[in-house]
DNA sequence: CGGGCTACCAACCAGTTGGTTGGAAGTATG
DNA sequence: CATACTTCCAACCAACTGGTTGGTAGCCCG
């Protein structure tokens, strides 16, 4: 058959990623993401070595999109809340791997260079405007960045599952109107 | 030696609880389960009939706990919130234990009546509030309800972990705070 | 055109694991 | 004291699974 390393790659990494973010890392198959992805067991070991590793590639692929897709805007924290909502309605599976890689590795992944070079250059953005007066400091900056993402992670589908849950405009609202309740002077 | 089936079942429901938290269903091993609740894996499936339903019975009485441990207080929110983030601290397994049950059953464990019943009720308690005029409405009152448990279940230790991380006291009045600023009038 | 390298594979290995079986042992009762 | 019932167990089974091996086949280059 017709040979292509990096398709081949990039076929596992993408199968890999729902695989991964469907069952977790005990959960996940490498016979069912080499079926997947249309190639050998073999070759999922060629390219990275052992399953734990692939869930790294994966991890580290789907997070690094995350950081850039989004990047902070600190003088509108209720507008950076709704973005970061829309890009996990957008990649569902980013959260599942996130909670994933806490729970099954204690949060390894996420305190990778990458990550947290990130997360502190957003901390100290939230400082700074909250030096200025514009945003509250009744909480800490990195207390405000923890909350900004739990609301934005947040579905709003397990309470009332199916009905009342906000599609993503009101989705995007409501998280919008929490943090700017959060942060208001 | 001495039998007591009573005590046997609550020392694997005990040990199965631990298990479950640390490794969730797929990564949970029954033969460890047993190990530690010093029995016989055949008497797990005595009692509990598969992997799958013993996790159901850890599940049940972990969340029958919480809700049972902390009722709501629809006229003092904050305060209500206070109490389930100082619940989550107490028994940190809860928290997890829903996280497996989401990502590996769809939530299926907090479909159940128990569940649905006590949710139900919140959410009317805080719509009633919401009615006097205390509590904001620009927030549905489901809505409200997940952000409450969305902030109550922040651990504040991922964005700097060992680090600034509050204490139980401060992570209470973090809580408080914040959902005093959600339901402002 | 043939050799060598790269990309790929079917079959396999050794260990694991959920669940079962054919009992043994403790205990209660007649 | 013997029987029967309940609680418990060591060994086992069949299927599974992460990872490896001994190749094959496509393709490039001299």
């Amino acid at each position: 058959m017709k040979r292509d390393s990096q398709a081949t790659r990039r076929r596992i990494l993408d199968e890999a990623t729902v695989e991964f973010a469907r069952h977790g890392i005990a959960g996940a198959r490498v016979d069912r993401i080499a079926a997947s992805a249309g190639c050998n067991k073999a070759m999922i070991y060629a390219y990275f070595t052992s399953k734990d590793r692939l869930f790294d590639a994966v991890f580290d692929a789907a997070v690094v999109r995350n950081v850039t897709d989004v990047p902070i805007d600190a003088a509108d924290l209720p507008e950076y809340a709704a973005r970061l909502a829309e890009q996990y309605e957008k990649y569902p599976e980013v959260d599942r791997l996130a909670t994933w890689d806490r729970l099954e590795r204690g949060g390894a992944g996420a305190r990778t260079t990458t990550i947290t070079a990130a997360t502190a250059h957003k901390v100290e953005a939230i400082a700074g405007v909250q030096r200025t007066g514009l945003v509250s400091d009744r909480l800490p900056a990195a207390t405000l960045l923890e909350l900004i993402y739990a609301i934005a992670r947040t579905r709003f589908d397990s309470v009332a599952p199916g009905e009342g849950a906000p599609v993503p405009e009101h989705r995007r609202e409501t998280v919008k109107e929490a943090v700017a309740r959060l942060v208001r002077p």
